[in-house]
DNA sequence: AATGAATGAGTATTCATTCAT
DNA sequence: TATGAATGAATACTCATTCAT
């Protein structure tokens, strides 16, 4: 059932301009209608395009919102990661850290909610997209847990994968509820509350200054590993 | 957009059997196929009725799936919650509290994985999904608020509703994760790990015995108030 | 590749109508335009019916082409194989057996020359029309090689087999060359030349008169065995 | 409906061989794909070019399968009809030509099955293929017409055209049906009885020898009249 | 109450052809 | 000469819904 991926990569700047209409395009009309409430023949219409060149440079609509997303997970480990490495460095609490996670991971979520609602609708119930959701997933994991094991000598959980994982998943869905449903209970609450129970968890000692000396040793590159100090 | 939920409530016992023979295939169809996979006519045809008596029973092929998740969460509120009742009575842990929790929530997701899929993935994209949910959720947040109250002293946290909504969200995410994904982590790790960040939260110590001498005072009606004792 | 015949069999009298009107559309659609040349829905217009009703009826416009072509060729089993039984009787000499199998023959292709340009082309590119055809063809040769088996004392072939295969095909080009072409050699020369060779090739004394005393032991029944007597 | 044959034809050697390329192209591409399954981006794909170049070239894909025909028609010309008249030479029986001239024609239909079927399906539906057979057919019994003449005081048919025309049309069915067709006759026995039963019905005694004094008269040049003895 | 034939707007996708580069 | 991006009419097929029986 997996969509080939075979969008075609153009060489031409017009052309790279075409997809990128093409791809805008396509990100409002998601937006606006959704997956299902939109085609490939509004999504040509709205960048301008004729259909024929919707799929010339798609194969249907599936694989541009698979592009979009791409592109979306792309940016944000380009910007967000590098941002937490930066914060992350000389005297700071394990709290405050956990606090850098939860503003960094809300600022990485600031797309269109309806935007959002869409990518989240559709890894449950696609292939691709679930594809996509797991390794996205699985690398953030990664990522925490190979942090912890970096700071591993503040921390009190020993379980690292476990705690990567539960932690993420605090995090993830206290994000998406902000980002998505109508407040019930103010974003700063929720945020206080969720930073408390998780550097709680982690840390011997939450507010506790942390030293990072042997940094090169713990953390390593960029956008691979987000949370080191810098190049 | 809303659908109108007008499903004609049948008084005959045959029915009543019609409509459940037309629920039970609507419900094989759609974990197997998926919403869009499948549509009122294959539904019709698995209850082995025409597509007119379907249409004589339900306005549309998302009324039934409403109508099947609702009838779901309904023998959740009637099964899962007085189970939970039972469980928290005398002598126990706040630790032990928080895995009943676990537990029953877990055996909550038992339904098909495929039909989790179909209910998760409608709820960010339907109107009419997204407020069952909305309602369930602030339900078990209200409950879960109040029972923080009514043991509010051996408690931690303070504000009881950010509380109850952050570890819902954790609870949630990670049994969702365990019903859906490949498990790269075993579940016993992952619950262990989530009753011992939510456990050392709230709880001012998570391994000291709560006493329930006053519950009538603190726990109300059954379905309503499901960490009731009994009825 | 090859296309499912489940096409409904509709019971009710009303619904056989829609059928037959909707072939008898198509045929003319054909005809006049070729199967590459129309499509469903002008069959379905040409009808006077919806695109709906067409692919209620038939699976894609292939199916309704090789019901055509079924139900012609059940039509010349059905109507000139018995024909040709009655003519073979008392008193009759080879070159007039030849004579009536050609006349017969040229008979079955009265269908309009249009159409049996599309039936002829079908039977070389796709499998369903070429399976068709190749059992019709096979159906033919062994009529023919068991008839010769029945008269075997007058001929002087003894290949059954190779000879019905070859006069067949003999038979066969000829009379779509006359069906076909515009006539650069008159239809009763033709005729004339290829019922001396087949004749002559045939039969001991093509001019000889056979007898059929012992008719019911060579003749199988009728569709089946097409030069029986009758029953 | 007829296609306009203004083909360009390139002067440059490159030019020539680009040509060449996709007519090689295309002939692979028919043959897999048949007429209808492929269009002239796949062609022009195959060979290497660019569509517009395809178009350069060729009018459209029908023209490019006209002159790929042409061009087979022609080298069987060039190659299969002076073989014939090779052998045709001293003394040779009547059954010795007729079998000469069925491996001959078996040659001559030595191309791919599926090329060979395109090319049967495309002269019933179109035009300018009906034609280009039609040209083709003519000339063939022609040549036969003309060969018979020339041999006339040992033949016993009278009407040279009707007989070329049926002994051309039982060659053409048999050597086609032993090409496409699984054989359920072996190929030996099919040919030996087409041999029989045509020189039975052209010669006065097949297997007499026939002495060619007066070739010179009686047969014209090589590729326009096939069965000369040769320059 | 139950049936299922009928509808036709709607969806995804293709491809012959052009033409600016 | 050669390229290949762009076009959009056309095609095959689906499905929610109605309504006469």
């Amino acid at each position: 059932m997996t969509t080939q991926l075979t969008t075609r990569i153009p060489q031409q700047a017009r052309s790279i301009e075409k997809r990128n209409r093409l791809m805008d395009a396509a990100m409002l009309e998601f937006e606006a209608q959704g997956f299902h409430g939109t085609n490939a023949k509004k999504i040509a219409a709205a960048a301008g395009v004729s259909i024929g060149t919707f799929y010339a440079y798609f194969p249907d609509k599936k694989a541009i919102l698979l592009e979009i997303i791409n592109h979306h997970l792309f940016e944000v480990d380009q910007s967000i990661f590098p941002l937490l490495a930066q914060k992350i460095q000389k005297g700071i609490t394990g709290r405050e850290i956990v606090q850098h996670i939860i503003r960094l991971g809300h600022e990485s979520h600031s797309m269109s909610s309806n935007l959002l609602r869409v990518m989240l609708s559709m890894r449950y119930i696609d292939e691709d997209f679930q594809e996509l959701a797991t390794k996205e997933r699985e690398d953030i994991i990664q990522k925490l847990s190979q942090f912890f094991t970096s700071i591993n000598d503040h921390l009190r959980v020993t379980d690292m994968d476990a705690a990567a994982a539960i932690v993420a998943n605090a995090f993830e869905e206290t994000l998406h509820s902000v980002a998505l449903d109508t407040p019930s209970i103010e974003q700063g609450r929720l945020y206080a509350a969720l930073a408390d129970m998780t550097s709680r968890y982690l840390f011997i000692n939450p507010d506790e200054l942390i030293s990072f000396e042997n940094q090169k040793k713990r953390m390593p590159p960029a956008a691979q590993e987000p949370f080191e100090k810098g190049s």
